[in-house]
DNA sequence: GCATAATGAGCGTATATACGCATTTGTCAA
DNA sequence: TTGACAAATGCGTATATACGCTCATTATGC
């Protein structure tokens, strides 16, 4: 047993959510005109990267719950972004295949996405951002079951 | 207007949300048997420490959106952790007290939270943790407005 | 003192997040 | 073969997040 700790307002979690609502508005601000959220345009471009997947494949890629994606792609099914498809050779899955009109809107998109993460990037230094993204692939990776 | 850029991949805010859900999970599996997720115990934990505060100033403490805030009250109100009473001189606001039944739940909880910052720490080094706070510390001061 | 501007908060709406349970389908061993 | 188990997904529920609009109240300028 860890000895008791009372410096609860340098809670590591606190902070972390503290500073993803920060970016998130910075870029989803930035991303406003091309209809887009960065929680939006990751699915599409991970889609792109990797190409057809599942959907418990591609929650497992993103490091996202497999039932928040799948609520996720809602509205990016019904603006005609992605394709949901049943599996041919196990029915139970469902193939999550990008549009020829996702791929443009996500294509059109990186530009103000590129805007963004420059300005990120200069917001808090170049060096800081390329040791904090080290830092938070670890945080990701990490084994917390102790 | 900076070069245009294609390592979305990378993309800061998509990596800093990734991280804030696993340290999010690890947190709220860890509180679980306290009744408090540790988006709520900071609610209370920040109250404790500043004492009594409109909904406005406490979302600016918190880098909260205010509507954000208001909603989040909803639970810690209906379980009586925090009272929500008219402002005296400004009957426009609404000022947040922190209850017996709030700070001794939170207080409990603080246990909990140790041992979920220990193991935090743990598993992706002290150091790196340190570093990792002083860097999003940085995210949610910086200016964005270029 | 009153008209107007500014401020504090709520609500409508939409999306994001994840746990537990249920359903459908596939696999494998007796 | 069939019954048990496993896997993929959906759904109910609850909370988290924030933008735009509205309402009530306060402050301010003339």
């Amino acid at each position: 047993m860890a000895a008791k700790r009372t410096d609860i307002h340098r809670c590591a979690c606190t902070i972390l959510r503290q500073a993803a609502r920060v970016a998130t508005q910075h870029f989803d601000r930035t991303l406003a005109t091309s209809g887009l959220r960065i929680s939006q345009l990751s699915v599409l471009t991970t889609l792109r990267y990797v190409g057809p997947k599942t959907i418990n494949e591609l929650a497992e890629i993103m490091v996202l719950d497999r039932t928040t994606l799948g609520r996720n792609l809602k509205p990016l099914e019904r603006e005609g972004y992605l394709a949901v498809e049943a599996g041919e050779d196990d029915r139970r899955t469902k193939q999550l295949v990008l549009t020829k009109k996702g791929e443009k809107v996500a294509v059109k998109a990186m530009d103000s996405w590129s805007d963004a993460q420059t300005s990120f990037e200069q917001a808090i230094g170049l060096d800081n951002a390329i040791a904090l993204s080290k830092l938070l692939r670890q945080v990701v990776k990490a084994d917390y079951t102790k």
